[in-house]
RNA sequence: GGCCCGGUAGCUCAAUGGAUAGAGCAACAGCCUUCUAAGCUGUAGGUUCUUGGUUCGAUCCCAAGCCGGGUCACCA
């Protein structure tokens, strides 16, 4: 079915040939929504026509509303408040809307098809030697809302995640395990892996400093003895070693990382993310290395004479990189190479969208012209989604400063929130404590997602631990609420032998079922628009306005009480329609709807 | 310093170049013998950082400036 705005815009460019004898494209007529101080559902912008029609505002007006309304079926009346064209739609054609949405369970979504292009999302992309915070967590629920809103689009999705598994920063707290470690595991610590591999991190960068100042004291200057103290040097010769394939630096380094993927697992699994793919940069980084030589043979990259490799992109405004250091160990772009390389042998990749902060812009844009020159001909191509930084109200998260918000510490504390909250409100009598226990969590992940996608990605965000996440106006829980009470209102139609009729009926509408119905009509578009822009907060936007006005008609009327039955059919299709929108729009952010709460 | 991004109510955030810039939180005032009050309704709160420009019309586009953040590593 067409949509209100494609019909309007090709008959006034029809209005404007019969009218005024010229053609004009039907994209160039403007329309938008009424503003609901102002009778009508759709408005045309006449301004821009006059030109053409060469008379005043409110005579054109006058003349393309007599014409819309003598040629379109679908508009039923017109009004004109200076040069806006205020165009009244037929009730039947919400109506219609409506029970397209009613009979259609994927309702806004294009389905995917074997035609469909693939798309590649990277995102999550860890380091092995801390646990995850909540800069990762918006990377996290970002990546796989992204993911399924492509989806959504009509996309085949591959999500995959890079880890980052190798490099100087594990050997940090590698080294550091080894000296202060006593053997301690996941097991005799009583924590989670991650979170102790992250405490080794955090005890080298301790001993480091202490081994800087104290050289430092004996006359070093401030770089030389970071070049200089003793663990740093031992770390760089445990990378070597690692690279050279030692087997008990091996060892070690895969112990450890064994404990972190545990802890990681866990924390996917409470935030309901997950990957088709995953690539770890220990497989990948030789690809890249060997690529990035291929480079040099072939004239595109540079060797010096202590024989590390250089980029020059000068030519490109940009400045030099380096891509392999003098002792020939790679660094975090020539790993990139390699795992584009890899994965694009392993799919069929069209497009590829590395979800990464917008700290490494730059990065992209090297690696995109580097990729480019190595003759990938998808270099140029590849997407950099760059979301904004999570900040603390003072600030940002400095790991070093202590200042990071832990994810699993985040979650459980959101739970625990949820849980008194709803202890308080005592709504979930009869049911079981492991039930209970489910809702909680849906609760309060629906809670933090929400807080987090409904910001436009872009835009650095602010997160204030004090004021722990709200459950009331505008949040995840809210909209989870108003699901509930409709699968309780649909709950109860079906007890009392109500049929939802599978097709709504009904010629006079009020002003708040016209209004939604209006909303329930622009979920496709919106999806749509969520994919054209890569923003889940569409979506959120979008469900929170159709909850709130479905709020405000479930105050003023009633449903199941209603005596005109037909009315009451009507409503309950619409309760159902507004149901099943919030679910497929919370699927898109990865949040889950309760039956109750 | 070069390049990139942002600046909207006390706070957190909305607003395809359109009409009187909207929500939530916080504050204040109301609404539960009626489908779940995690709800609904109202009051108050604004020089959209500044100055110019383009336009019938600018929070949005352009230029300059101010403020804040990021980035320009043989870190990842």
């Amino acid at each position: 079915m067409m949509n209100i705005e494609r019909i309007i815009k090709n008959h006034v460019a029809g209005a404007v040939t019969a009218l005024y004898g010229q053609t004009i494209d039907p994209d160039q007529v403007q329309v938008q929504l009424t503003r609901s101080e102002f009778e009508g559902d759709q408005t045309v912008m006449i301004f821009p026509l006059l030109k053409i029609s060469k008379k005043s505002p409110e005579a054109t007006c006058t003349e393309i509303g007599d014409y819309l309304v003598a040629k379109v079926p679908e508009i039923s009346a017109y009004n004109v408040v200076k040069g806006f064209l205020n165009l009244l739609i037929d009730n039947v054609f919400w109506v219609d809307r409506l029970n397209e949405a009613l009979s259609d369970d994927t309702y806004g979504f294009v389905p995917v098809t074997d035609q469909s292009e693939l798309v590649m999302v990277e995102y999550s992309s860890p380091n092995t030697n801390k646990p995850l915070h909540l800069g990762h967590i918006r990377n996290n629920l970002l990546g796989f809302s992204l993911a399924e809103v492509m989806k959504a689009n009509g996309y085949k999705v591959v999500k995959t995640n890079i880890v980052n598994d190798r490099g100087i920063h594990i050997c940090k707290s590698m080294v550091a395990w080894q000296k202060f470690g006593n053997g301690e595991t996941p097991l005799t610590y009583g924590k989670k892996g991650d979170h102790l591999v992250g405490e080794y991190y955090v005890k080298f960068d301790l001993l480091y400093k202490r081994e800087i100042a104290e050289l430092v004291s004996r006359g070093r200057s401030e770089e030389q003895a970071r070049e200089e103290a003793p663990c740093i040097v031992e770390t760089r010769e445990m990378l070597l070693k690692w690279e050279a394939n030692d087997q008990e630096v091996r060892h070690l380094w895969k112990m450890m990382n064994g404990w972190v993927y545990e802890g990681f697992e866990a924390t996917y699994k409470t935030l309901g993310v997950d990957f088709d793919k995953i690539y770890y940069e220990s497989d990948t980084y030789t690809i890249g290395r060997d690529e990035v030589l291929r480079g040099v043979k072939e004239g595109i990259f540079q060797q010096e004479s202590d024989s590390s490799v250089w980029a020059n992109l000068g030519k490109e405004g940009l400045d030099k990189k380096i891509l392999l250091r003098s002792d020939g160990t790679s660094v975090y772009i020539t790993q990139d190479i390699g795992t584009a390389q890899l994965r694009y042998r392993d799919y069929p990749i069209d497009h590829m969208i590395y979800v990464v902060g917008n700290e490494q812009l730059y990065h992209f844009q090297v690696l995109s012209l580097l990729l480019d020159k190595l003759g990938y001909k998808w270099g140029k191509d590849l997407y950099h989604f760059s979301y904004g930084m999570v900040e603390l109200p003072n600030g940002r998260m400095k790991s070093r400063e202590g200042t990071v918000v832990d994810a699993d510490d985040l979650v459980a504390g959101m739970i625990d929130v949820a849980r008194s909250v709803s202890m308080e409100l005592g709504k979930l009598e009869g049911y079981s404590e492991e039930e209970k226990e489910h809702i909680y969590h849906i609760v309060a992940l629906g809670a933090l997602k929400y807080f987090i996608l409904k910001v436009d990605p872009k835009k650095t965000m602010t997160f204030n631990p004090e004021e722990s996440i709200d459950f009331n106006g505008n949040t995840g829980p809210f909209i989870q609420y108003t699901y509930a009470r409709i699968q309780s209102i649909l709950r109860k139609a079906k007890e009392t032998s109500i049929s939802i009729s599978v097709k709504a009926h009904t010629t006079s509408l009020n002003a708040k079922e016209r209004s939604l119905l209006k909303i329930i009509s622009l979920f496709p578009e919106v999806v749509k628009e969520a994919g054209k822009a890569h923003s889940p907060a569409v979506v959120a936007n979008y469900v929170y306005d159709l909850v709130k006005e479905f709020n405000s008609f479930y105050h003023d009327h009633s449903i199941l009480n209603e005596p005109d039955l037909s009315i009451r059919d009507f409503r309950l299709a619409v309760a159902q329609t507004v149901g099943k929108i919030i679910r497929n729009g919370f699927s898109l952010l990865g949040i889950a709807v309760p039956e109750r709460m």
